[in-house]
DNA sequence: ACAAAAGTGTTCGATATACACCCATGT
DNA sequence: ACATGGGTGTATATCGAACACTTTTGT
């Protein structure tokens, strides 16, 4: 028997996306360790040999957070061969939603964990500056298409929330009456009936997702062809 | 020092699509050795220490088909433990385009190489029917919002043949008309001035794709919202 | 009374969709 | 002449985009 080949060591990463005061956040870890010793990074983890990928990942969130079930999905391999000083590591990276009513340990944790608003990230180790980049792109893909929103927000909240929600993943301002009425034809939410009253202004209805299922929002896919 | 954690074997696999006679083919080669003896499976091989996914990836094909620069495009990772019975080995799956002007030497080689049309697949070794579907769905996505269309046809074409890869790929009819239509306002080829004459019919203009980049294509990602 | 966010419809332009006939060629 | 695929335009429906005022509350 040759020596095996394609021998490497594999890691997964989560990019960890909450929504807190109506701010999209990414959970992010102080590395102890060289390299990049001081930095901050995203949390992740090595495989182990009898593991799922997604498992790993649900894992370390655990770990990290205290929340058991997080929507996970994989947004690909990260391989470059000089990634990682140690040596041919490679990452399997993860978007990863968490609603931030689920109590979460890494608020209220030591202080090498911190959750930073998107917007306004430190310089990161690795290459995970981009593939926070390219979760971003997936996300913004994936609440275009399906209801994937439920996972980030809480289990009420109002139409200001969720429209904030989508202005901070698109990165855009949308128009309100406009938001409204596409949300309505879509019945993508149903009203709970209850009021969210704070501030000096008009109460606002909060709403729950319905649990229809979303799939077939891909079907608006035809963006070129008849 | 520690034992090495998530410690594995790292393989690259591709899904190369062509379109030969207006048919949408994809490479399989025969396995000689076990598991799946007999069986095809998608062309791919292990990584080397110091080598990108990438070159991984092209070093095979070239290999396999005598091209040296194919269009390639990570599709994921694919790793569950079960998924393959010699052990724990992890494979990162591209989506490859060939256009098959370039006289490739699969067509010609050893039995054990052929290309199966996507809509009639033998039975496939490992969980590569599930990477060819998964690289399906985002060729679907790809050409709609790319000129990626440029990387199968040869260079010079028909506006049938363009239709016909559109069809192949997106799986349903479109209408001539709105096609050509669409095309013609994405300005997307340009005429060739040439004709291509074959059979008892009026004869085809022949195009050649613009080079115009095609990123503003993304733009029309606004499915959901103002 | 005022400040602050919640809530609500209509108009217009652009794009998608449906649809049928003539053309150029080889046999 | 006929069979075969190549080539062309219009009318309608749907969807996206722009746009401003009233309501309800706390201070």
């Amino acid at each position: 028997m040759e020596k095996l080949r394609g021998q490497m060591q594999v890691a997964v990463d989560a990019v960890v996306f909450t929504v807190e005061n109506d701010v999209l956040k990414i959970l992010l870890i102080e590395r102890r360790n060289q390299p990049f010793q001081g930095r901050f990074a995203l949390p992740g983890g090595f495989v182990n040999p009898d593991e799922e990928f997604e498992q790993a990942v649900k894992r370390e969130l655990f770990e990290e957070t205290g929340v058991k079930d997080i929507f996970v999905k994989q947004i690909g391999a990260y391989g470059k061969v000089s990634r990682d000083p140690r040596g041919r590591i490679i990452s399997i990276a993860f978007l990863a939603l968490i609603s931030h009513d689920q109590n979460l340990k890494a608020a209220t944790d030591a202080a090498k964990v911190k959750w930073a608003p998107l917007n306004d990230l430190p310089p990161l180790a690795f290459d995970h500056r981009q593939i926070i980049s390219d979760s971003l792109e997936v996300l913004k893909f994936e609440i275009q298409t399906t209801n994937i929103a439920r996972e980030i927000l809480p289990e009420e909240f109002t139409l200001s929330n969720l429209q904030s929600l989508y202005e901070n993943i698109l990165q855009r301002k949308l128009d309100k009456r406009n938001f409204r009425k596409k949300i309505r034809e879509l019945e993508l939410v149903k009203e709970t009936g209850k009021q969210f009253m704070e501030g000096a202004h008009r109460p606002a209805m909060l709403y729950e997702f319905r649990d229809k299922e979303y799939e077939n929002l891909k079907e608006r896919m035809h963006v070129l062809l008849s």
